[in-house]
DNA sequence: AAGTCACGCAACCGCTCGCGC
DNA sequence: GGCGCGAGCGGTTGCGTGACT
């Protein structure tokens, strides 16, 4: 079956509109109101194709339609519901008052991507575009003790990609293995471990479109059920991305992986003391995705770019990061 | 001042879906 | 069930404009 034009194209008018044929249309759907657009160029004296009408009305004529400037709130809501929805364009615009699925999907295409793509953010996916950055090597580096002194600013520059958990753990263990030289050796097997199962998650990471937003909640200062918990509700993927996601990480190897870490950790401990006041130390402070709090409409581009990096972002300070506070 | 380039946005194109016959 | 049609949606295009050389 052919496709049927969707009109006579034959003496149509094609391009910009002029004012008066804006004022004859909204004249016209004025009085009749919107719909039978295929009659409605006719009626209305228009040298246009009726899905051209219907077009300018609903995305430019509309009285309803708010023009200028996205908000914050409209650019959060909308990356948020892109993550959900993909580029349903109407359905992302039906969330947003008046806003056209058009101007959003033209908003997406100039701004949002670009910036996510700047951040190193895949905007189909939304997860963090590991292929980037060789995490693996990183934590590896780490893990088996190779005494970096670049170490922390290798994290540094890691830190808007990586779980932060997972840097705490890292750092950690840096710092540790510069303090006891035997635990590589004693717990080689449980650090490939972590080092393999962080192989894995930057693989998965990168077809796992929810986990750039496992913000975490403040580490909670119990070591073994504070650590690894919330390490594993942030390695693993939310109820919904689990029913969808078929690369999903059982709980139960990380649990075993993280329960053989820290008990090598505390093992080679005395006391938890200085562990804790590691994990109690607010080495990140996430901005919270929803809150809109900091937001002000009326910021430039380049402080949008800041706030979003700070959305994935989590900062080490150097002083909770001074090495004597921990020997 | 003139030419070139990059960007943003309005508009178009082609496809799919839903409905009535 | 098949067909025709209208409407809607998402991808793409092309023009206007400002920045840059």
């Amino acid at each position: 079956m052919g496709r049927s034009p969707c009109c006579d194209k034959s003496g149509l008018k094609k391009g910009p509109w002029t004012p008066e044929e804006d004022h004859m249309l909204i004249n016209y759907i004025q009085t009749h109101g919107p719909g039978n657009w295929r009659n409605l160029p006719k009626n209305a004296g228009l040298q246009r194709c009726g899905k051209s009408c219907r077009l300018r009305w609903t995305n430019y004529l509309r009285p309803d339609i708010k023009r200028g400037r996205f908000s914050f709130e409209e650019e959060e809501s909308i990356i948020q519901l892109h993550s959900v929805l993909g580029n349903k364009w109407s359905a992302i615009a039906a969330r947003l008052p008046g806003r056209t699925d058009n101007e959003i999907k033209n908003y997406w295409n100039t701004h949002i991507r670009k910036r996510l793509l700047r951040m190193g953010i895949d905007p189909v996916t939304h997860a963090p575009r590991l292929d980037l950055l060789d995490i693996s090597s990183i934590l590896r580096s780490a893990l088996l003790g190779g005494t970096n002194p670049n170490f922390l600013n290798i994290l540094s520059g890691a830190q808007a990609l990586m779980n932060p958990e997972l840097l705490k753990l890292a750092t950690l263990l840096n710092l540790k293995n510069e303090n006891n030289t035997n635990l590589v050796s004693q717990n080689q097997q449980q650090i490939n471990n972590v080092a393999n199962y962080c192989t894995q998650q930057q693989l998965q990471s990168q077809v796992s479109p929810q986990i750039q937003f496992q913000i975490p909640t403040q580490t909670n200062n119990n070591v073994d059920n504070g650590l690894s918990s919330n390490l594993i509700s942030n390695m693993s993927c939310s109820s919904s991305a689990q029913n969808s996601n078929p690369c999903f990480f059982g709980e139960d190897l990380i649990s075993r992986q993280y329960s053989e870490l820290v008990h090598c950790l505390n093992d080679t401990n005395k006391s938890n003391m200085e562990y804790e006041s590691v994990l109690s130390t607010p080495l990140s402070t996430p901005t919270p995705l929803n809150s809109s709090s900091t937001y002000v409409n009326s910021s430039t581009e380049e402080e949008r770019d800041t706030y979003c990096s700070d959305i994935f972002k989590f900062e080490i300070p150097e002083s909770t990061l001074d090495i004597n506070d921990f020997l």
